[in-house]
DNA sequence: GTCTATACTCTGATAGAC
DNA sequence: GTCTATCAGAGTATAGAC
């Protein structure tokens, strides 16, 4: 347990250092490639580790993507759970929305291993999706809900318009090089639809 | 060159047969696994031959993916290219989302497939996302924008608004296991769906 | 046309020196 | 704590019998 980073804290500033590493590489690589795409031979050579220095860290490839996976989840749902039941309908749907928008910009390797793991049929991260996103998604969609049956905002399933947000937001991360292939240069494809996902959900949000 | 069905048209039955059990098994693994995840083994079980047999009736695994993505952008544009500018400017949209979404439904293997190579930065599409998709994408934007610019549609970008056409309705396909995860049983997604953006797009092409 | 056997490479993981 | 050397298994692809 002593000197096994793996399953205690880190204590010196060097651990921390090379953990922060190991993780940003595999985050880069994991991303870009899938689980399987992944070779610890690319994620050492981007973290500047041999290969058995960085199984020092980690015991497995398995356990940094778990890693990751983790964190990630963290604050994945934020922009979600800020959504305030107290505010003003209108402004918190197009909060959300923004900040769902902004955290793509933000992070648009985080968006692209969440993809990942949900296209290849969510092998590691089933179970949270059943349990903390549907409370989390289930909770915040009654509050919505009971806006709309107040009749300040049009009425539609809360449900898939959260969905709709999820798809819209994450579409500009993870379909990037799309995206950008079919605007050609000299655009800058979040800003754009910033304002046209603006539009968008204030119309079709207003009774 | 006469017993090759990898360079020349099949020809008997059981060539045909084969070479479709192929693709069809490879679409199953290669959109499930990614690439580089899929293995010929898997492939090669799926399909009911033995590995050596596969690699008989394709070169290599790189050949069998190829082939998959080329058959796919074929019949993947469909549907915007059926937009009709003698149309009427909102059953066109409508009808091009709705042709998209049920595009999604019947093939959701082929929308996996597909968003794994643009993930993963579209190696191997690239160039056909940068000429072929660019061009029509740019030709039916301005069939939009002259819509709008006749007031016949609400004015917004028209390169966005096919793109969020395209998320929105890959979307349910895509991220199908995270959509039922969090809507739990008894749920249609694409026909809740389905309801949603009709109601979604109207709203927001309305003048 | 299809199979068995196998060559060769890549990859995840370990042993052991320092 | 970090490195060199290396193993075992998986994976793509080929050779050659039938």
């Amino acid at each position: 347990m002593e000197g096994d980073p793996a399953t205690a804290a880190p204590r010196t500033r060097i651990q921390q250092r090379n953990m922060r590493r190991v993780l940003d590489a595999a985050l880069e690589v994991f991303s870009a490639q899938g689980f399987r795409g992944a070779t610890l031979d690319q994620i050492a050579e981007l973290a500047g580790l041999s290969k058995p220095n960085l199984l020092y860290y980690f015991p497995s490839k398995e356990a940094i993507h778990h890693q990751l996976l983790a964190d990630l989840m963290d604050t994945w749902l934020d922009p979600l759970r800020e959504l305030d039941p107290a505010g003003d309908p209108m402004d918190e749907i197009l909060g959300y929305m923004r900040r769902k928008l902004e955290m793509s910009r933000a992070m648009p390797r985080e968006s692209r291993l969440f993809a990942n793991e949900i296209l290849q049929g969510a092998p590691r991260i089933g179970p949270a999706l059943e349990g903390e996103l549907k409370r989390l998604v289930d909770e915040k969609a009654g509050v919505i809900a009971g806006w709309m049956e107040a009749g300040r905002l049009a009425p539609m399933d809360p449900h898939h318009l959260i969905f709709s947000i999820w798809a819209l937001t994450q579409h500009y991360a993870d379909f990037d090089v799309q995206v950008r292939a079919v605007l050609g240069p000299g655009h800058d494809p979040f800003a754009e639809a910033g304002g046209l996902l603006d539009t968008l959900y204030r119309k079709a949000l207003t009774t």
